[in-house]
RNA sequence: GGAGACGUCGCAUAGUCUGGCCUAGUGCACCACCCUGCUAAGGUGGAGUCCCGAAUUUCGGGACCGAGGGUUCAAAUCCCUCCGUCUCCGCCA
């Protein structure tokens, strides 16, 4: 949610970034409307009250006998105040409908426009080159027995698959090289609930844009999540939290959930695009002034691990249209996949500045004693199934095996390639 | 899944049967001040969250006793639904 005092000072901030995500401008007037009127009819609410309030003390007062007078004066103030209540909760439904409309002001240097319209930050390392025809991700799985994509949709359907072998190892391998970087950072390592209520999945924004992308399980009326973030912005909400010591940080671990709605025919082939997958997700609870160094620094995370299993990457600002509802802010980091010749993304990062926190309501005291602030919150990936396309990929050689980036080979009991025999 | 108990201001509890002096009391912890040359102490006052309205340190009003409905002039208190915790039984990959 947007901070409602900034509306009503400042609308011009909210038209303007409502504007350059092509959202919906009339949104901002409308908020504006709904206070005015909602604020009208609380104060009505509220003298009514007052009034009743009063008149309930003399009743309680009065002698035996007076009371039944005075209780029915006081009959038709009931109806009133029930009436004014009514008319205020009405007002504050429709008030609260209208703000959750305007999404997060867009930060400053976020690039106006659509999908296509992000800007390239930077590069990072080479191409491979080689010197053979380099096999993509599935041919390699199914070379060295890392997957088996054919069992996956007989049992489960498409885009479901199996990890097998090496396939298995190497994404523990992977999760557990994240876990162990985060942790080194100052990550609490956190293995959460991939099962949410819809007040934190709605408090999330993903309710908003990508509703139609979240597992829904009727029976219960609960949620699939889609990534880590969501229980990990859920763990303090409506909560008071103590930030002097520094940011809260958090590194989530757990599978993740997408129906893929409208991707029908996208990247078919293999694991690139699936509806279950493992992630190890960075979460952080910081103050707003803290934001945006704090966004620096997990997509410095983000591009060490990157680095570290060696793989070619460029770091994207995303254009303000492609934003979630609660992105203030986002870059992503997009690995070279040789046989596509094209970038695809494999982390993403997210400031979300205060409006995640507003509607989950957690806050923090900017100074002891003082009035309650709402917090800041970020997120970011630091591993995820998908980069086994990248590594399979990049690190593929002549004799079909895949060498083992040196900071894997730990987790991989220690061998260098990938071979058939091994 | 069945039966029962419980959910109150940071923690612990009173209040619920019998609706209204509950503006939710008390203890501990907390903050300020006072007293005591140290220490467990004693005294006075303060202190929650959220919203609205005036006024440049503040004041007035409203809401919140797990959540949501209902009854009533009036609900922490009575009724219903839901959620959570605990105990017992049943079931269980």
């Amino acid at each position: 949610m947007i901070d409602v005092e900034l509306l009503r000072t400042n609308p011009d901030l909210f038209r303007e970034s409502q504007r350059a995500r092509g959202g919906d401008v009339t949104a901002v007037d409308q908020a504006l409307e709904a206070d005015a009127s909602r604020r009208v009819s609380l104060t009505e609410f509220e003298t009514l009250r007052a009034q009743q309030n009063a008149f309930g003390k003399q009743v309680a007062r009065a002698p035996k006998d007076e009371k039944a007078a005075l209780v029915a004066q006081v009959r038709e103030l009931a109806d009133q105040v029930k009436q004014a209540e009514g008319r205020a909760r009405t007002a504050e439904e429709q008030f609260s409908v209208a703000v959750r409309g305007i999404q997060n002001l867009v930060l400053e240097g976020v690039p106006e426009g659509g999908e296509d319209d992000f800007t390239v930050e930077r590069e990072v390392g080479e191409h491979p080159r080689f010197d053979f025809e380099p096999k993509d991700h599935v041919a390699i799985g199914e070379h060295l027995g890392l997957f088996d994509l054919e069992r996956g949709a007989k049992v489960s359907g498409a885009r479901f698959y199996y990890l097998t072998g090496w396939g298995a190892r190497l994404e523990l391998a992977l999760l557990n090289l994240a876990l162990d970087q985060a942790i080194a950072g100052g990550f609490t390592p956190m293995i959460t609930p991939t099962i949410v209520n819809p007040e934190i999945m709605q408090g999330t924004g993903f309710l908003d844009q990508h509703s139609d992308e979240i597992y829904h399980l009727d029976a219960d009326d609960q949620y699939l999540t889609g990534t880590s973030e969501v229980a990990l912005a859920g763990y303090h909400s409506d909560e008071i939290i103590d930030l002097t010591a520094g940011p809260k940080r958090y590194a989530g671990w757990s599978t993740c959930y997408r129906r893929e709605a409208g991707s029908h025919g996208k990247d078919t082939r293999g694991i690139l695009r699936v509806h279950q997958f493992n992630k190890l997700e960075m979460f952080v609870y910081t103050t707003p002034e803290q934001a945006l160094a704090e966004h620096q620094r997990l997509l410095g995370w983000e591009e060490q691990m990157l680095q570290k299993v060696e793989l070619p990457y460029r770091v994207i600002n995303t254009a303000a249209g492609d934003l979630g509802s609660s992105a203030a802010q986002k870059f992503d980091t997009e690995a070279w996949i040789p046989t596509q010749q094209t970038y695809r993304e494999l982390t993403s990062t997210s400031n979300c500045t205060t409006y995640q926190a507003r509607r989950l309501g957690i806050r923090y005291r900017p100074e002891e004693g003082g009035k309650t602030a709402p917090v800041a919150t970020l997120n970011g990936t630091l591993a995820t199934t998908r980069w086994l396309v990248a590594i399979l990929e990049n690190h593929q050689q002549a004799d079909g095996s895949v060498r083992v980036p040196a900071a894997l080979r730990p987790y991989l009991g220690g061998i260098e390639a990938i071979t058939p025999e091994s």
